[in-house]
DNA sequence: GGGTACGGCTTACAACGTAAACCACTCACC
DNA sequence: GGTGAGTGGTTTACGTTGTAAGCCGTACCC
């Protein structure tokens, strides 16, 4: 009635630690990808390893290899994926398009939710531009880009001004995100330097400074976020009429 | 008369092709710093390797280790000596200060100078918050924040809009100029990867997109670069005057 | 002239990414 | 039921990285 009768090696299972081959989940490229962004969350960039990261598998590092052609296209795949999962976010894609300034708003909070969900991967995220449109001007993988610039044109933008737009919006996510993430992660992460003299975490007795990483923090610079990006779109459009004028 | 003579390993020196050490120029920190840099400039981050740096100078890797205590801190040098650029940049701090917009643009003015100048350099700035005080909340390195808080406050911010200037500014900073250093180098890197099906570099049908990677874009992210500038230090002086007339 | 300090070199090691060969097991097919 | 070819994981090995430890030639002070 136990497994190992069911099992040919259930001699070999019965001393080794390791489950049996057919009870063990089999290993995939979304398992694996999916892992090294658990790790990534979990202990950093710097920290992901393919030896690792096959430990924490249950596996030998080479055996990754078999489902990804190397550590550059894991990372890739792991952007991929969060990219992935902005793009079918409900609130970012669902609901129909109210106008331009209605999509650009739902992707940017769409974007800005994955970001906060992973603060240690998204420097990896803005690092990889080929992988995530919405954050730089990428070499492939234009779709997403040419839908954003004929969505703009459709809607009244000049050319130029779709484009200026593009790099606005765009800058104004790198930034205001990667900014929000540093200081996000800083007191969590294991990885992160300390006060030199001190040794502590960042204890300034200027106290406009210490306002800086109080609790509050984060939800200013959330309504700091939501403020420039109405700003910006306020620009945007003020741009679009003064073309439209002509 | 000849060199050999004058020092006493004249003989081996006949067979070597190195300089006698007197002549050679001896290391240091700084030279060390500075051609870490020129060698990022030149061959990218991801090139950069003791073994290679030490064979640029003439030396073998071991011997920076006298002056640098490891890589990570070297790159905190390369960092430091590009604030420092920007520090001593007569543009930035040589005129008196003429009020606090004043200031910001002109130290916006130099770090994007500096960025140009060393694009592929600059996300490593990006990515070393302590180094750089006005990329990101630092965790040491307090001063410049400080002083650039004070500023605002007594110029009448009050201490919540003042931690909001400074985090849209930095963010803005961040966000544009590693764009703008992205695309500024992609087409030169020899690292940099090109359309996976096609092999050539982003070559998009849609007319629009192409428009981002022409030789205009350059001038145009200039001149994008000061319009959302300004519309920062526009959009911070509304909120100090919100503030002022409670 | 003989310590003593400096400055660079040599050797050595652990950890990394990954190529290549090597099992062990499953399953279609004769 | 034996046998071939996959399939999926392991073992071994190599080159490269950052860096600890120790060695050795030169310069200078007593």
């Amino acid at each position: 009635m136990s497994e190992e009768d069911v099992y040919p090696d259930a001699d070999r299972a019965a001393v080794d630690d390791e489950p049996a081959p057919s009870e063990r989940v089999p290993l995939s490229r979304e398992r694996i990808v999916s892992a090294a962004l658990d790790f990534i969350d979990a202990n950093g960039l710097p920290g992901l390893t393919m030896r690792r990261l096959g430990e924490q598998l249950g596996v030998e590092a080479m055996s990754l290899y078999r489902y990804v052609p190397s550590k550059e296209d894991l990372l890739d795949a792991v952007v991929e994926s969060l990219v992935a999962d902005v793009r079918s976010d409900d609130v970012v894609l669902g609901a129909p398009r109210d106008g331009w300034q209605d999509f650009l708003q739902r992707l940017a909070h769409g974007v800005r939710r994955m970001a906060l969900a992973h603060p240690k991967a998204f420097p990896l995220v803005a690092s990889r531009p080929a992988e995530a449109p919405w954050l730089r001007p990428p070499l492939r993988s234009l779709e997403m880009v040419e839908t954003f610039l004929s969505g703009l044109i459709e809607e009244g933008f000049s050319d130029e001004a779709a484009v200026d737009g593009y790099r606005a919006y765009t800058s104004f996510l790198l930034g205001h995100l990667l900014l929000e993430v540093a200081v996000h992660g800083a007191d969590v992460g294991p990885l992160d330097v300390l006060d030199d003299q001190t040794g502590e975490p960042g204890t300034s007795h200027h106290p406009t400074v210490a306002r800086l990483r109080d609790p509050l923090s984060q939800d200013r610079s959330a309504v700091e976020f939501e403020e420039a990006l109405e700003a910006l779109l306020d620009r945007m459009t003020v741009s679009r009429n003064e073309h439209l004028a002509d």
